[in-house]
DNA sequence: CATAATGATTGATCTGGATCAAGGAAAGAT
DNA sequence: ATCTTTCCTTGATCCAGATCAATCATTATG
């Protein structure tokens, strides 16, 4: 999978400051790990963490897409979040996880050894500080999603969760016009991220066809006809957005 | 308000260490804030701050409760986030907030400047360290949360705030017996923290207490008569619990 | 190329919780 | 003590989305 631009602009903030996903990161930090580095690929369902399993690696998303997910003893499961290339996974001081980590596609991760990564985040105050950054972030972010998941009816989430994401892959040269898009997961899995069934999605989805504000090149790839409708669909203000 | 021992003990492990809240911190770090510390008092209901408003103080909540809300433009709102004694509002490195903090009971706040206290963060890793771990803990809260607005029951999200309340208030000292406890919001606060309306808050209250799992003493303050029970109806399993 | 297997759609029905509506209880205010 | 106001309860009804049930499309497999 190429990596779009929209990522490598991304990580020119990101603290890890890779390689693999950053053009402009031939001297940063990291050059002091780059013997620990290690790239490591799951095939789509692939688990990649389970829950308490102990985090030997931090580690950022080259291509493909990961989700964190929270399962129920009944099979009740609930995603907490969505990793995208150019996020991290990784908890600062923290050995273990209370959540899943899946590969939904094909992913390819780019590991460092925790160890030694947190002995540079001790060192270096300014890597620390743009960590509690993407803490931050990934805080604001489930808050949003807190008020999707508690109140918004289902055309609402499900015009989001495509606004999310047309928002992380819209190439930024593009000049607002819509590009083709690409579902990263299956209805079920898009189902488990909103709070919401699989046939529910499908119905949501096809009205969104049928109101012309989306149309389908196929199941897993689409195209946005009209942004601002899909904006008002998501029960959205104007101004604040997810993860601004 | 008397300040419950429980907060005493967490809050030996607060970056603020402050003196209103925690018995054994005068000779910590924030010595040097001394001067620009305040106390503020703000009455039940009364907004603390504004979505978009510059934050120009971090606090730390030494009495009563606060919440922080989002509010759709039709007036859905949904609370993200419920600040108890000992719990810190700032966010170090960011301005602004997206969500209101609310007082739902009369509350009182220890502030200072956000300034000095930035510079403070800044020369002092390990405090800079204890707010990332309360950022990842504000962080797991919340996908716990997730969890509950996208996938639990009426009765599952009703008992989990009970058990939520009962573990945050719980004296250490107090053998596993459970002590009258008070709700520290309305029915229509509870509501708009569990994705539900005040009417079903008020049926599932009433459905707990003639399961014998609860009693009430009045309107507010009740009683957990089986908190073995009470666990049950909350769907969680038996270890993971919320906020570690 | 037939044949599973997986994922998606579409329809019919059901139901948990929302909504609408009417009192009741407690706490201030006059 | 009476009147408001605010909060809570309880009942009746409704409906968005869940559940149950086929069927279809697409991709993998022998």
């Amino acid at each position: 999978m190429k990596i779009p631009d929209s990522n490598i602009v991304r990580c020119s903030e990101c603290p890890i400051r890779h390689r693999a996903v950053c053009a402009r990161c031939d001297d940063d930090e990291l050059g002091i790990l780059e013997g620990m580095k290690s790239y490591r690929t799951f095939a789509a369902g692939d688990p990649i963490l389970w829950r308490g399993e102990e985090l030997v690696y931090v580690a950022s998303v080259v291509s493909g897409v990961a989700t964190l997910s929270k399962t129920m003893e009944d099979g009740r499961t609930q995603m907490v979040g969505l990793l995208l290339p150019s996020d991290f996974i990784g908890r600062p001081g923290r050995q273990e996880i209370d959540f899943d980590v899946t590969a939904t596609t094909d992913v390819t991760l780019c590991c460092f050894s925790r160890r030694p990564f947190e002995k540079l985040v001790d060192e270096t105050p300014h890597v620390a500080q743009r960590l509690m950054e993407l803490a931050l972030d990934e805080l604001d972010a489930a808050r949003d999603w807190m008020l999707l998941l508690g109140r918004k009816t289902a055309r609402e989430k499900v015009a989001t969760f495509l606004e999310m994401l047309a928002r992380r892959s819209r190439n930024p040269d593009a000049d607002g016009t819509q590009h083709e898009m690409t579902l990263p997961m299956t209805r079920d899995q898009i189902s488990n991220y909103l709070g919401l069934t699989l046939e529910t999605v499908s119905r949501q989805l096809n009205a969104l066809k049928n109101d012309k504000i989306i149309a389908f090149i196929d199941r897993r790839n689409f195209e946005v006809l009209n942004l601002a409708a899909l904006h008002d669909a998501t029960g959205d203000d104007n101004d604040g957005g997810m993860i601004s």
